[in-house]
DNA sequence: CAGGTATCTTTTTTT
DNA sequence: AAGATACCTG
């Protein structure tokens, strides 16, 4: 005991004695939060608990996955019996225990993003509503948000509230759709990510003896990231841990990235209400990083007005200055930043493990990739889900999904005639159709060849179905009992994915095969992994009824976003991923790239005080990334769907305090345009200036576009409609804008630069880049 | 019904 | 620039 608590400071000690009861713990970045959780479960475990009954609750599966390794380096072995992992990954897991009482099967299937939005598109489509307004992306937000706040869709369409809000947003039916894809879903015994969550709550709601059941089970409770915590989730964790209360959670405000996943910050704030006799800790010494990138990134974040107040400090070292670079392209700012790496490397003999490259979207890292490519300098990409994404990958695993869930539609119809087999569109429709009246999943359909016949599909076709179905089932009781990995090997090879691959010669086609060679491999790897498990547990002794199934494979499948796909693992590579993706993270040398107006803050982010101070976070968590060194960095064009775009550089960059960086390489004179005011009109709403801060070069000093009268335009009135659309007319185009009600006053500039000044009812005036006005504007 | 070509749409961020 | 989709032809 005396060795856990040995190395931790005051405060972390304090926070890691303090067992029972309720307590929060708000840790800055870099604070040693990690540490106190996972000497927290090891202290538990050393005074007798069972790791059994404790629920570890974290956001990613990597944060999990460490904290696993480091308390079992603590206490051994005894660690992996703690419920740790992602609300996700182990609410998914319960509910195939005890989802049955929803009238779920244990094999239902998790359905990824995508399979949901094709959902939704497929409903909106039956609905015959039109797709312009009911917009994948939005109908998809306001149901996630409805669930993320557990409201049903019977609640969604009784409150008045929702629908006032949707008639006010010409799309009265939304209420309508969220019912219909509950019921889609259903139908295919499926569930996407927010159900996880939702049906878990309402699980533990109506079934009291389940709750009990695990409020035995959990009598210790902790949860990492706490401030990206949602409704849902806080409901879930408050009945859980009640009436024992031994629940601990850990975070900081100023890292809340979340809020648009439905993470709420006011449940750090209504925390202390919620549990009176709450502790809260506060964890303020910065361990990782210099004076001068802690100083930097307090000044980024002093300049947010909901926060709770902080005080970041470190004793290190005041270590070198931060950098500021502009280049003239993208392409320019990736060679820089690869020639900086490169140079750092031979002045410091860093490895190439200890750069990170972070930037906001992840269609950023592709320039990056070629200026590291060019140097040789090896990389690797955390790009989240991107290969379970990938076509090839989607398809065959449509073909597990199916094998184990037959009422999966979506996998089905990705694959029914993937490889074509000659059952068409026309034919599916009809079928599915008659599927929906009869309300039974569409596979049962296809079952009954004689319903088939009597909806007028052909009898070739029906044999077609016929094969088609025979290769399902037959799959399906194999991998009842046979190893994932041999019936993965089967499906691809006679689902006819695999011959489908080699047809082509391609250089594309040959890293499709690769893929899912990969794929499979990841299978085989699996399968091996669970049977060193089962084999321990059993002492050695082999049992044959343990087959590690396909079906054990599936069930994770669908949560891991991680590169959890053994290939390469620890080998010396720079990293890049998105700020999102590198919460959590340290690194000795962090090159942030991309600081630039409707890149970081994003464009969807502009216009509400809230949504711009979490792109403030989001840059705080980026600066805080860095132990050693940062480089922060923006270029003046970019290329935006193979279009050469001009860019502003980041209103943020303003907020810095400069005296924590190195003079500009070149000319005193490039932090001149860091002052610019991004966009006219900013000032109308932006309630948080005028900051007051001695930049540390010269005053800022507006650089003016080209006159306003260089191309006189009188104002286009608009038919403003009562929505949040703006009619806008430019070179006899017209446009719709999805900033407010707003009137074109003039047009300023010309060729690639023309801008459009606009004024809208609600923001004021704003000067709209006409080439990104396109993007983001809909041609009518 | 399949395969080709022309046109359109897309980008926040993640479980 | 790339992927999805709509349309067209055999």
């Amino acid at each position: 005991m005396k060795d856990i608590l040995e190395g931790l400071n005051d405060a972390q000690r304090q926070a890691v004695v303090c067992t029972d009861g309720p307590m929060m713990v708000i840790a800055g970045a870099g604070s040693g939060k990690t540490r106190v959780l996972t000497y927290r479960i090891a202290r538990l475990i050393e005074l007798g608990i069972d790791p059994f009954n404790i629920l570890a609750l974290t956001f990613t599966n990597k944060a999990s996955r460490e904290m696993n390794a480091r308390i079992e380096n603590l206490i051994g072995s005894e660690a992996k019996n703690v419920w740790m992992g992602t609300f996700h990954a182990i609410f998914s897991k319960l509910l195939r225990a005890d989802g049955h009482l929803l009238g779920y099967p244990s094999n239902y299937t998790v359905y990824p993003t995508d399979d949901s939005k094709n959902a939704i598109k497929t409903i909106v489509n039956e609905l015959e509503l039109d797709p312009k307004i009911y917009t994948t992306n939005i109908v998809a937000a306001r149901i996630s948000a409805a669930k993320s706040n557990l409201i049903s869709a019977a609640e969604y369409n009784d409150s008045p509230e929702l629908i006032e809000y949707d008639a006010s947003g010409n799309r009265p039916e939304m209420g309508r759709i969220y019912t219909a894809y509950q019921k889609k879903l259903f139908r295919s015994l499926a569930m996407d990510f927010d159900d996880i969550i939702f049906n878990f709550h309402i699980l533990i709601s109506n079934f009291p003896e389940i709750l009990e059941k695990y409020r035995r089970r959990f009598l210790y409770i902790l949860i990492d990231e706490f401030q990206d915590t949602n409704k849902a989730q806080y409901s879930i964790v408050k009945q859980l841990t009640y009436p024992r209360n031994n629940i601990c959670v850990v975070g900081d405000d100023a890292q809340s990235i979340y809020a648009f996943r439905g993470a709420n910050i006011g449940n750090i704030l209504g925390f202390q209400e919620d549990f009176p006799n709450l502790k809260i800790f506060k964890l303020e010494q910065n361990y990782r990083s210099t004076k001068h990138i802690v100083e930097a990134s307090n000044s980024i974040i002093s300049k947010n007005k909901d926060q709770i107040k902080k005080d970041l400090w470190t004793d290190n070292d005041d270590g070198e200055l931060l950098r500021l670079f502009q280049a003239s392209t993208d392409g320019e700012e990736a060679s820089k930043v690869a020639s900086a790496i490169f140079e750092k490397k031979m002045n410091t003999h860093a490895k190439n493990a200890d750069f990170a490259i972070l930037y906001r979207t992840n269609a950023q890292s592709r320039a990056m990739e070629e200026a590291l490519r060019r140097l040789n300098i090896p990389y690797v990409i955390y790009s989240g889900t991107s290969f379970y994404q990938r076509k090839e990958i989607k398809d065959l695993l449509a073909y597990f999904r199916l094998t184990i869930n037959r009422s999966d539609e979506e996998a089905l119809m990705r694959i029914i005639n993937y490889p074509t087999r000659g059952i068409g569109q026309t034919s599916l429709k009809k079928i599915q159709n008659t599927a929906v009246e009869q309300n039974i999943s569409t596979w049962d359909m296809l079952i009954k060849p004689q319903e088939l016949r009597n909806i007028g599909i052909s009898s070739s076709t029906i044999a077609k179905i016929d094969a088609f179905t025979a290769m399902i089932i037959n799959f399906g009781n194999k991998a009842k009992n046979s190893d994932a990995h041999t019936i993965a090997k089967e499906i691809a090879a006679v689902s006819g994915l695999i011959k489908l691959a080699k047809e082509d010669t391609s250089p594309e086609s040959v890293a499709r095969l690769e893929n899912i060679e990969e794929l499979i491999n990841a299978i085989g790897d699996f399968t091996e992994r669970r049977n060193q498990m089962i084999a321990i547990e059993n002492m050695g002794e082999l049992n044959q009824d343990e087959v590690v199934t396909l079906e054990m494979f599936m069930q994770d499948v669908a949560l891991l976003t991680d590169q959890d796909t053994s290939k390469d693992k620890e080998e010396d590579r720079v990293q890049m991923m998105t700020i999102h993706a590198a919460k959590g993270l340290e690194f000795p040398h962090v090159f942030l790239v991309g600081l630039e107006e409707n890149i970081f803050p994003s464009t969807q982010s502009l216009f509400s005080r809230a949504d711009l101070e979490e792109e403030r976070r989001l840059l705080y968590v980026a600066c805080t990334r860095a132990e050693k060194s940062l480089t922060i960095s923006y270029a003046e064009n970019r290329y935006k769907w193979g279009m050469l775009q001009q860019s502003e550089p980041s209103r943020f960059l303003k907020d810095f305090d400069y005296e924590h960086f190195s003079q500009p390489e070149r000319s005193g004179d490039r932090f001149r345009r860091l002052s610019t005011p991004s966009i006219h009109g900013f000032d109308a709403f932006d309630t948080e200036k005028p900051y007051s801060r001695k930049p540390a070069t010269q005053t800022p000093q507006r650089t003016e576009p080209a006159s306003a009268s260089t191309h006189p335009h009188s104002p286009v009135p608009t038919n403003a409609t009562p929505t949040d659309i703006a009619l806008i007319k430019v070179n006899d185009h017209v446009y719709h804008a999805k900033f407010g009600r707003g009137v074109i006053l003039r047009i300023e500039g010309t060729g690639p630069n023309k801008k459009a000044l606009v004024k809208f009812e609600e923001i004021g005036e704003k000067l709209l880049l006409l080439q990104f006005a396109k993007l983001i504007i809909n041609n009518n």
